[in-house]
DNA sequence: CTATTGAATGAATAGTCATTCATTTTATGG
DNA sequence: CCATAAAATGAATGACTATTCATTCAATAG
Protein backbone atom coordinates (compact mmCIF):
# COMPACT_ATOMS: atom_id res chain seq x y z
CA UNK A 1 0.00 0.00 0.00
CA UNK A 2 2.89 2.09 1.09
CA UNK A 3 5.24 1.22 -1.67
CA UNK A 4 1.94 1.47 -4.10
CA UNK A 5 1.02 5.36 -2.92
CA UNK A 6 4.40 6.20 -3.23
CA UNK A 7 5.00 4.58 -6.84
CA UNK A 8 2.20 6.77 -7.58
CA UNK A 9 3.68 10.18 -6.26
CA UNK A 10 6.93 9.18 -8.15
CA UNK A 11 5.40 8.77 -11.28
CA UNK A 12 2.92 11.86 -10.51
CA UNK A 13 5.74 14.25 -9.39
CA UNK A 14 7.97 12.91 -12.63
CA UNK A 15 5.46 13.89 -15.00
CA UNK A 16 5.14 17.27 -13.34
CA UNK A 17 8.27 17.83 -13.70
CA UNK A 18 8.68 17.10 -16.83
CA UNK A 19 5.28 19.12 -17.94
CA UNK A 20 7.20 22.00 -15.93
CA UNK A 21 10.41 21.61 -18.43
CA UNK A 22 8.48 21.94 -21.61
CA UNK A 23 6.23 24.96 -20.19
CA UNK A 24 9.91 26.94 -19.43
CA UNK A 25 11.62 25.76 -22.42
CA UNK A 26 8.33 27.52 -24.19
CA UNK A 27 8.95 30.36 -22.58
CA UNK A 28 12.51 30.90 -23.46
CA UNK A 29 11.36 30.22 -26.78
CA UNK A 30 8.48 32.35 -27.61
CA UNK A 31 10.78 35.26 -25.51
CA UNK A 32 12.87 34.49 -28.58
CA UNK A 33 11.31 33.73 -31.67
CA UNK A 34 7.95 35.48 -30.77
CA UNK A 35 4.36 33.14 -30.75
CA UNK A 36 4.03 33.28 -34.30
CA UNK A 37 7.13 31.50 -34.60
CA UNK A 38 7.54 29.09 -32.22
CA UNK A 39 7.44 25.40 -33.11
CA UNK A 40 6.65 21.90 -31.15
CA UNK A 41 10.12 21.22 -32.94
CA UNK A 42 11.25 24.05 -31.17
CA UNK A 43 10.22 23.72 -27.55
CA UNK A 44 11.37 20.24 -28.08
CA UNK A 45 14.89 20.56 -28.98
CA UNK A 46 15.56 23.61 -26.49
CA UNK A 47 14.43 20.96 -23.61
CA UNK A 48 16.45 18.55 -25.45
CA UNK A 49 13.60 16.32 -26.19
CA UNK A 50 12.43 14.51 -28.94
CA UNK A 51 10.07 15.93 -31.54
CA UNK A 52 7.01 13.76 -30.09
CA UNK A 53 7.03 15.13 -26.82
CA UNK A 54 4.75 18.17 -26.46
CA UNK A 55 1.70 16.05 -27.32
CA UNK A 56 2.76 13.26 -25.51
CA UNK A 57 2.84 15.51 -22.22
CA UNK A 58 -0.02 18.18 -23.18
CA UNK A 59 -1.96 16.44 -26.40
CA UNK A 60 -1.92 19.64 -28.43
CA UNK A 61 0.03 22.94 -29.24
CA UNK A 62 -2.65 24.46 -28.42
CA UNK A 63 -3.11 23.54 -24.52
CA UNK A 64 0.86 23.82 -24.08
CA UNK A 65 0.43 27.59 -25.14
CA UNK A 66 -2.59 28.04 -22.56
CA UNK A 67 -0.92 26.04 -19.94
CA UNK A 68 2.19 28.20 -20.41
CA UNK A 69 -0.07 31.46 -20.29
CA UNK A 70 -1.39 30.04 -17.01
CA UNK A 71 2.08 29.40 -15.80
CA UNK A 72 3.04 32.76 -16.08
CA UNK A 73 -0.39 34.28 -14.50
CA UNK A 74 -0.03 31.79 -11.41
CA UNK A 75 3.57 32.66 -10.80
CA UNK A 76 2.72 36.41 -11.14
CA UNK A 77 -0.40 35.73 -8.98
CA UNK A 78 2.18 34.14 -6.18
CA UNK A 79 4.00 36.98 -6.21
CA UNK A 80 1.37 39.34 -5.50
CA UNK A 81 -0.21 37.65 -2.97
CA UNK A 82 3.24 37.22 -1.22
CA UNK A 83 3.98 40.93 -1.61
CA UNK A 84 0.69 41.67 -0.16
CA UNK A 85 1.22 39.17 3.15
CA UNK A 86 5.06 40.70 3.93
CA UNK A 87 4.20 44.37 3.24
CA UNK A 88 2.85 45.03 7.02
CA UNK A 89 -0.57 46.58 7.65
CA UNK A 90 -0.43 49.97 6.34
CA UNK A 91 -2.34 50.00 3.09
CA UNK A 92 -0.31 53.10 1.86
CA UNK A 93 2.63 51.02 2.36
CA UNK A 94 0.96 47.74 0.76
CA UNK A 95 -0.08 49.98 -2.80
CA UNK A 96 3.46 51.00 -2.51
CA UNK A 97 5.10 47.56 -2.07
CA UNK A 98 2.43 46.16 -4.53
CA UNK A 99 4.32 48.64 -7.64
CA UNK A 100 7.34 48.06 -6.35
CA UNK A 101 7.14 44.50 -6.84
CA UNK A 102 5.86 45.02 -10.52
CA UNK A 103 9.18 46.25 -10.91
CA UNK A 104 11.98 44.18 -9.45
CA UNK A 105 13.87 42.42 -12.24
CA UNK A 106 12.54 39.14 -11.44
CA UNK A 107 9.29 40.76 -12.79
CA UNK A 108 9.83 43.33 -15.05
CA UNK A 109 12.34 41.62 -16.95
CA UNK A 110 12.39 41.82 -20.98
CA UNK A 111 11.90 38.29 -21.28
CA UNK A 112 8.87 37.38 -19.31
CA UNK A 113 7.62 40.76 -20.50
CA UNK A 114 8.30 39.66 -23.74
CA UNK A 115 6.07 36.14 -23.37
CA UNK A 116 3.14 38.28 -21.37
CA UNK A 117 3.07 40.91 -24.01
CA UNK A 118 3.02 37.95 -27.00
CA UNK A 119 -0.44 36.76 -25.63
CA UNK A 120 -1.83 39.97 -24.84
CA UNK A 121 -1.69 40.56 -28.38
CA UNK A 122 -3.93 37.48 -29.45
CA UNK A 123 -6.01 38.28 -26.38
CA UNK A 124 -8.85 39.31 -28.92
CA UNK A 125 -8.64 36.26 -30.94
CA UNK A 126 -8.13 33.34 -29.15
CA UNK A 127 -10.72 33.90 -26.17
CA UNK A 128 -9.23 30.98 -23.91
CA UNK A 129 -5.93 33.98 -23.70
CA UNK A 130 -8.45 36.12 -22.21
CA UNK A 131 -10.03 34.78 -19.67
CA UNK A 132 -7.00 33.63 -18.39
CA UNK A 133 -5.36 37.17 -18.65
CA UNK A 134 -8.68 39.05 -17.26
CA UNK A 135 -9.87 36.86 -14.34
CA UNK A 136 -6.40 37.38 -13.29
CA UNK A 137 -6.28 41.11 -13.74
CA UNK A 138 -10.13 41.54 -12.19
CA UNK A 139 -9.02 40.10 -8.83
CA UNK A 140 -5.79 42.62 -8.78
CA UNK A 141 -7.96 45.26 -9.66
CA UNK A 142 -10.47 44.39 -6.68
CA UNK A 143 -7.19 44.55 -4.68
CA UNK A 144 -5.83 47.72 -5.37
CA UNK A 145 -9.28 49.66 -5.18
CA UNK A 146 -10.00 48.44 -1.64
CA UNK A 147 -6.60 49.26 -0.94
CA UNK A 148 -6.45 52.62 -2.55
CA UNK A 149 -10.33 53.05 -0.60
CA UNK A 150 -8.47 52.42 2.32
CA UNK A 151 -6.06 54.97 2.04
CA UNK A 152 -8.62 57.87 0.97
CA UNK A 153 -10.53 56.93 4.20
CA UNK A 154 -7.41 56.91 6.32
CA UNK A 155 -6.39 59.52 5.87
CA UNK A 156 -9.27 61.92 4.70
CA UNK A 157 -9.20 62.23 1.07
CA UNK A 158 -12.78 62.08 0.84
CA UNK A 159 -12.65 64.00 -2.37
CA UNK A 160 -10.94 61.40 -4.19
CA UNK A 161 -12.06 58.76 -6.34
CA UNK A 162 -10.75 55.31 -5.33
CA UNK A 163 -11.50 53.97 -8.69
CA UNK A 164 -9.18 56.76 -10.44
CA UNK A 165 -6.62 55.46 -8.30
CA UNK A 166 -6.68 52.24 -8.89
CA UNK A 167 -6.70 52.36 -12.45
CA UNK A 168 -4.15 54.92 -12.38
CA UNK A 169 -1.89 52.38 -10.92
CA UNK A 170 -2.42 49.43 -12.98
CA UNK A 171 -2.36 51.80 -16.17
CA UNK A 172 0.93 52.39 -15.14
CA UNK A 173 3.08 49.16 -14.18
CA UNK A 174 1.21 48.26 -18.10
CA UNK A 175 2.67 51.15 -19.28
CA UNK A 176 5.80 50.62 -17.70
CA UNK A 177 6.35 47.24 -18.60
CA UNK A 178 5.96 48.11 -21.83
CA UNK A 179 8.04 50.96 -22.16
CA UNK A 180 11.26 48.48 -20.34
CA UNK A 181 9.63 46.04 -23.84
CA UNK A 182 10.57 48.50 -26.05
CA UNK A 183 12.75 50.61 -25.21
CA UNK A 184 15.15 48.11 -23.48
CA UNK A 185 17.92 50.77 -23.78
CA UNK A 186 16.66 53.54 -22.44
CA UNK A 187 14.00 52.17 -19.89
CA UNK A 188 15.11 52.91 -16.47
CA UNK A 189 13.73 50.97 -13.40
CA UNK A 190 14.59 53.54 -11.06
CA UNK A 191 12.92 56.48 -12.37
CA UNK A 192 10.12 54.14 -13.39
CA UNK A 193 9.77 54.08 -9.18
CA UNK A 194 9.86 57.65 -8.82
CA UNK A 195 7.28 58.38 -11.21
CA UNK A 196 4.95 55.84 -9.42
CA UNK A 197 5.94 57.69 -5.73
CA UNK A 198 6.05 61.09 -7.59
CA UNK A 199 2.10 60.41 -8.62
CA UNK A 200 1.12 58.49 -4.57
CA UNK A 201 3.00 61.82 -3.42
CA UNK A 202 0.69 64.33 -5.82
CA UNK A 203 -2.68 62.27 -5.17
CA UNK A 204 -2.05 61.59 -0.99
CA UNK A 205 0.76 63.93 0.15
CA UNK A 206 0.08 62.97 3.91
CA UNK A 207 0.74 59.41 3.38
CA UNK A 208 3.59 59.61 1.28
CA UNK A 209 5.55 62.41 2.69
CA UNK A 210 8.86 60.42 3.48
CA UNK A 211 12.20 60.83 1.84
CA UNK A 212 13.37 57.94 0.52
CA UNK B 1 -24.96 43.36 -65.36
CA UNK B 2 -24.01 45.17 -61.58
CA UNK B 3 -21.70 42.48 -60.78
CA UNK B 4 -19.84 43.00 -63.72
CA UNK B 5 -19.65 46.70 -63.66
CA UNK B 6 -18.35 46.25 -60.09
CA UNK B 7 -15.69 44.15 -61.54
CA UNK B 8 -14.78 46.46 -64.29
CA UNK B 9 -14.64 49.93 -61.68
CA UNK B 10 -11.95 47.25 -59.69
CA UNK B 11 -10.16 46.58 -62.02
CA UNK B 12 -9.50 49.97 -63.14
CA UNK B 13 -8.19 51.13 -59.88
CA UNK B 14 -4.76 52.26 -59.22
CA UNK B 15 -1.95 50.80 -57.28
CA UNK B 16 -1.96 52.80 -54.29
CA UNK B 17 -5.72 52.00 -54.14
CA UNK B 18 -5.45 48.47 -54.16
CA UNK B 19 -2.44 48.54 -52.04
CA UNK B 20 -4.85 50.48 -49.18
CA UNK B 21 -7.31 47.91 -50.18
CA UNK B 22 -4.60 45.06 -48.67
CA UNK B 23 -3.72 46.61 -45.93
CA UNK B 24 -7.48 47.26 -44.72
CA UNK B 25 -8.63 43.85 -45.38
CA UNK B 26 -5.43 42.66 -43.27
CA UNK B 27 -6.18 44.79 -40.78
CA UNK B 28 -9.41 42.78 -40.36
CA UNK B 29 -7.99 39.59 -40.49
CA UNK B 30 -5.49 40.33 -37.65
CA UNK B 31 -8.29 41.98 -35.64
CA UNK B 32 -10.53 39.16 -36.42
CA UNK B 33 -8.35 36.07 -36.20
CA UNK B 34 -4.98 37.42 -34.50
CA UNK B 35 -1.79 37.92 -35.93
CA UNK B 36 -0.38 34.47 -35.95
CA UNK B 37 -4.00 32.84 -38.11
CA UNK B 38 -4.01 35.12 -40.30
CA UNK B 39 -2.99 33.95 -44.09
CA UNK B 40 -2.56 35.70 -47.16
CA UNK B 41 -5.69 33.21 -48.03
CA UNK B 42 -7.77 35.09 -45.81
CA UNK B 43 -6.19 38.67 -46.46
CA UNK B 44 -7.32 38.19 -50.34
CA UNK B 45 -10.57 36.63 -49.56
CA UNK B 46 -11.58 39.53 -47.22
CA UNK B 47 -10.87 41.85 -50.35
CA UNK B 48 -12.14 40.15 -52.78
CA UNK B 49 -9.81 39.00 -54.43
CA UNK B 50 -7.09 36.41 -55.79
CA UNK B 51 -4.81 33.82 -53.94
CA UNK B 52 -1.67 35.61 -55.48
CA UNK B 53 -2.69 39.10 -55.15
CA UNK B 54 -0.92 39.67 -51.91
CA UNK B 55 2.57 38.51 -53.53
CA UNK B 56 1.63 40.91 -56.69
CA UNK B 57 1.52 44.31 -54.44
CA UNK B 58 3.37 43.02 -51.63
CA UNK B 59 6.28 40.97 -53.07
CA UNK B 60 6.02 38.82 -49.69
CA UNK B 61 3.75 38.39 -46.33
CA UNK B 62 6.68 39.87 -44.25
CA UNK B 63 6.38 43.07 -46.41
CA UNK B 64 2.38 43.51 -46.16
CA UNK B 65 2.69 42.86 -42.38
CA UNK B 66 5.51 45.43 -41.81
CA UNK B 67 3.63 48.15 -44.74
CA UNK B 68 0.00 47.53 -42.40
CA UNK B 69 1.90 48.25 -39.29
CA UNK B 70 3.16 51.16 -40.74
CA UNK B 71 0.24 52.20 -41.58
CA UNK B 72 -1.39 52.17 -38.26
CA UNK B 73 1.38 53.68 -36.60
CA UNK B 74 1.08 56.62 -39.90
CA UNK B 75 -2.43 57.59 -38.83
CA UNK B 76 -1.84 57.70 -35.26
CA UNK B 77 1.05 59.92 -36.46
CA UNK B 78 -1.86 62.29 -38.31
CA UNK B 79 -4.03 62.55 -35.74
CA UNK B 80 -1.06 63.14 -33.13
CA UNK B 81 -0.09 65.74 -35.56
CA UNK B 82 -3.71 67.82 -35.92
CA UNK B 83 -4.39 67.48 -32.45
CA UNK B 84 -1.51 68.88 -31.63
CA UNK B 85 -2.45 71.79 -34.01
CA UNK B 86 -5.91 71.91 -33.40
CA UNK B 87 -5.42 72.59 -30.06
CA UNK B 88 -4.33 76.39 -29.47
CA UNK B 89 -1.33 77.82 -27.77
CA UNK B 90 -1.48 76.59 -23.82
CA UNK B 91 0.53 73.73 -23.38
CA UNK B 92 -1.58 72.53 -20.53
CA UNK B 93 -4.85 72.36 -22.91
CA UNK B 94 -2.52 70.93 -25.55
CA UNK B 95 -1.41 68.12 -23.21
CA UNK B 96 -5.05 67.13 -22.03
CA UNK B 97 -6.28 67.43 -26.15
CA UNK B 98 -3.73 64.80 -26.81
CA UNK B 99 -5.21 62.41 -24.00
CA UNK B 100 -8.64 63.04 -25.05
CA UNK B 101 -7.41 62.10 -28.56
CA UNK B 102 -6.21 58.49 -27.07
CA UNK B 103 -9.52 58.03 -25.88
CA UNK B 104 -11.19 59.15 -28.96
CA UNK B 105 -13.66 56.64 -30.39
CA UNK B 106 -11.87 56.28 -33.47
CA UNK B 107 -8.34 55.57 -32.06
CA UNK B 108 -9.72 53.93 -28.90
CA UNK B 109 -11.08 51.54 -30.70
CA UNK B 110 -11.17 47.57 -29.69
CA UNK B 111 -10.52 46.31 -33.40
CA UNK B 112 -7.63 48.56 -34.38
CA UNK B 113 -6.10 48.27 -30.38
CA UNK B 114 -6.45 44.17 -31.04
CA UNK B 115 -3.79 45.05 -34.45
CA UNK B 116 -1.63 47.35 -32.45
CA UNK B 117 -1.55 45.05 -29.51
CA UNK B 118 -0.94 42.44 -31.61
CA UNK B 119 2.43 43.42 -33.59
CA UNK B 120 3.35 45.06 -30.26
CA UNK B 121 3.07 41.17 -29.25
CA UNK B 122 5.91 40.45 -31.37
CA UNK B 123 7.94 43.57 -30.89
CA UNK B 124 11.08 41.65 -28.86
CA UNK B 125 10.88 38.64 -31.69
CA UNK B 126 10.66 41.06 -34.62
CA UNK B 127 13.09 44.11 -35.19
CA UNK B 128 11.31 45.59 -38.18
CA UNK B 129 8.47 45.99 -35.91
CA UNK B 130 10.34 47.70 -33.11
CA UNK B 131 12.13 50.04 -35.24
CA UNK B 132 8.34 50.86 -36.85
CA UNK B 133 7.40 51.21 -33.19
CA UNK B 134 9.56 52.65 -30.98
CA UNK B 135 10.69 55.11 -33.50
CA UNK B 136 7.02 56.73 -33.16
CA UNK B 137 6.96 56.66 -29.38
CA UNK B 138 10.11 58.65 -28.94
CA UNK B 139 8.62 61.13 -31.27
CA UNK B 140 5.80 61.80 -28.69
CA UNK B 141 7.65 61.29 -25.39
CA UNK B 142 9.89 64.21 -26.55
CA UNK B 143 7.21 66.19 -27.26
CA UNK B 144 4.72 65.33 -24.53
CA UNK B 145 8.03 65.64 -22.47
CA UNK B 146 8.23 69.45 -24.04
CA UNK B 147 4.80 70.22 -23.30
CA UNK B 148 4.96 69.10 -19.51
CA UNK B 149 7.89 71.46 -19.26
CA UNK B 150 5.85 74.10 -21.06
CA UNK B 151 3.48 73.75 -18.11
CA UNK B 152 5.83 73.79 -15.34
CA UNK B 153 7.15 76.75 -16.53
CA UNK B 154 4.11 78.63 -17.35
CA UNK B 155 2.45 77.64 -13.46
CA UNK B 156 5.29 77.85 -11.37
CA UNK B 157 5.54 74.30 -10.23
CA UNK B 158 9.72 74.18 -10.42
CA UNK B 159 9.48 71.25 -8.02
CA UNK B 160 7.75 69.15 -10.45
CA UNK B 161 9.77 66.59 -12.85
CA UNK B 162 8.76 66.88 -16.21
CA UNK B 163 10.18 63.81 -17.06
CA UNK B 164 7.46 62.07 -14.91
CA UNK B 165 4.52 64.07 -15.81
CA UNK B 166 5.12 62.76 -19.72
CA UNK B 167 5.70 59.24 -18.48
CA UNK B 168 2.72 59.16 -16.66
CA UNK B 169 0.76 60.39 -19.45
CA UNK B 170 2.62 57.87 -21.62
CA UNK B 171 1.53 55.22 -19.43
CA UNK B 172 -1.83 55.98 -18.67
CA UNK B 173 -2.47 55.88 -22.85
CA UNK B 174 -1.08 52.29 -22.87
CA UNK B 175 -3.00 51.10 -19.75
CA UNK B 176 -6.38 52.43 -20.92
CA UNK B 177 -5.58 51.00 -24.26
CA UNK B 178 -4.94 47.43 -22.51
CA UNK B 179 -7.60 47.51 -20.02
CA UNK B 180 -10.74 48.61 -23.00
CA UNK B 181 -8.97 45.77 -24.82
CA UNK B 182 -9.32 43.41 -22.21
CA UNK B 183 -12.35 44.52 -20.46
CA UNK B 184 -14.31 45.02 -23.42
CA UNK B 185 -17.77 45.16 -21.31
CA UNK B 186 -16.44 46.98 -18.41
CA UNK B 187 -14.33 49.53 -19.77
CA UNK B 188 -15.62 52.81 -19.72
CA UNK B 189 -14.08 55.48 -21.92
CA UNK B 190 -15.39 58.48 -19.92
CA UNK B 191 -14.66 57.19 -16.76
CA UNK B 192 -10.83 56.24 -18.63
CA UNK B 193 -10.71 60.39 -18.92
CA UNK B 194 -12.06 61.58 -15.84
CA UNK B 195 -9.31 59.70 -14.13
CA UNK B 196 -6.50 61.53 -16.12
CA UNK B 197 -8.31 64.47 -15.82
CA UNK B 198 -8.28 64.05 -11.85
CA UNK B 199 -4.65 63.16 -12.34
CA UNK B 200 -3.83 66.60 -14.06
CA UNK B 201 -5.67 68.48 -11.84
CA UNK B 202 -4.02 66.49 -8.85
CA UNK B 203 -0.61 67.48 -10.36
CA UNK B 204 -1.34 70.84 -11.99
CA UNK B 205 -4.03 72.29 -9.42
CA UNK B 206 -3.94 75.94 -10.93
CA UNK B 207 -3.94 75.03 -14.72
CA UNK B 208 -6.74 72.55 -14.95
CA UNK B 209 -9.04 73.62 -12.47
CA UNK B 210 -12.15 74.63 -14.59
CA UNK B 211 -15.03 72.33 -14.15
CA UNK B 212 -15.54 70.00 -16.97
C1' DC C 1 -10.77 46.74 -84.59
C1' DT C 2 -6.20 44.96 -83.15
C1' DA C 3 -2.12 44.89 -80.59
C1' DT C 4 0.07 45.84 -76.49
C1' DT C 5 0.54 46.28 -71.78
C1' DG C 6 0.05 45.31 -67.21
C1' DA C 7 -3.18 43.82 -63.64
C1' DA C 8 -5.34 39.80 -61.84
C1' DT C 9 -6.17 34.99 -61.53
C1' DG C 10 -5.82 30.44 -59.53
C1' DA C 11 -3.76 26.00 -60.14
C1' DA C 12 0.55 23.96 -59.07
C1' DT C 13 4.67 23.79 -56.17
C1' DA C 14 7.55 23.43 -52.39
C1' DG C 15 8.21 23.88 -47.75
C1' DT C 16 6.81 23.85 -42.99
C1' DC C 17 4.85 21.89 -39.10
C1' DA C 18 1.49 19.56 -35.80
C1' DT C 19 0.29 15.12 -34.89
C1' DT C 20 0.52 10.07 -34.89
C1' DC C 21 2.32 5.69 -33.76
C1' DA C 22 5.31 1.64 -34.13
C1' DT C 23 9.49 0.95 -31.92
C1' DT C 24 13.03 1.54 -28.40
C1' DT C 25 14.58 2.80 -23.88
C1' DT C 26 14.18 3.17 -19.04
C1' DA C 27 12.46 2.30 -14.54
C1' DT C 28 10.11 -0.53 -11.28
C1' DG C 29 8.41 -4.67 -8.89
C1' DG C 30 8.76 -9.47 -8.15
C1' DC D 1 17.77 -11.17 -13.37
C1' DC D 2 13.26 -11.05 -15.78
C1' DA D 3 8.74 -9.14 -16.85
C1' DT D 4 5.99 -5.35 -17.22
C1' DA D 5 4.63 -0.88 -17.92
C1' DA D 6 5.49 3.75 -18.58
C1' DA D 7 8.17 7.21 -20.97
C1' DA D 8 10.46 8.74 -24.85
C1' DT D 9 11.78 8.53 -29.57
C1' DG D 10 11.75 9.97 -34.39
C1' DA D 11 10.27 8.67 -38.92
C1' DA D 12 6.09 9.03 -41.46
C1' DT D 13 1.80 11.40 -42.47
C1' DG D 14 -1.24 14.76 -43.76
C1' DA D 15 -2.79 19.35 -43.48
C1' DC D 16 -1.80 23.92 -44.33
C1' DT D 17 0.11 27.89 -46.64
C1' DA D 18 3.47 31.25 -48.92
C1' DT D 19 5.03 31.77 -53.28
C1' DT D 20 5.35 31.15 -58.29
C1' DC D 21 3.94 31.53 -62.91
C1' DA D 22 1.48 30.41 -67.15
C1' DT D 23 -2.76 32.05 -68.48
C1' DT D 24 -6.75 35.21 -68.71
C1' DC D 25 -8.69 39.57 -68.79
C1' DA D 26 -9.40 44.58 -69.31
C1' DA D 27 -7.95 49.05 -70.68
C1' DT D 28 -5.71 51.94 -73.80
C1' DA D 29 -3.07 53.39 -77.95
C1' DG D 30 -2.59 53.21 -82.64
Amino acid sequence: MAANLDKLNRRALSKEVRRRELIDATIKCIARKGLGNTTLADVASEAGLSQGIVNLHFQSKDNLLAETLRSIADEYHEQFMETLDDSGPDPAMQLLALMEMDLKPSICDRKKLAVWFAFLGEVKAVPTYRKICSQRNQDYDRIMLELATAVIQNGGYEDINPRSVADVLSSLTDGMWLSCLMNPGSFDRQQALDTIRHYLQAVFPDRYNQGW
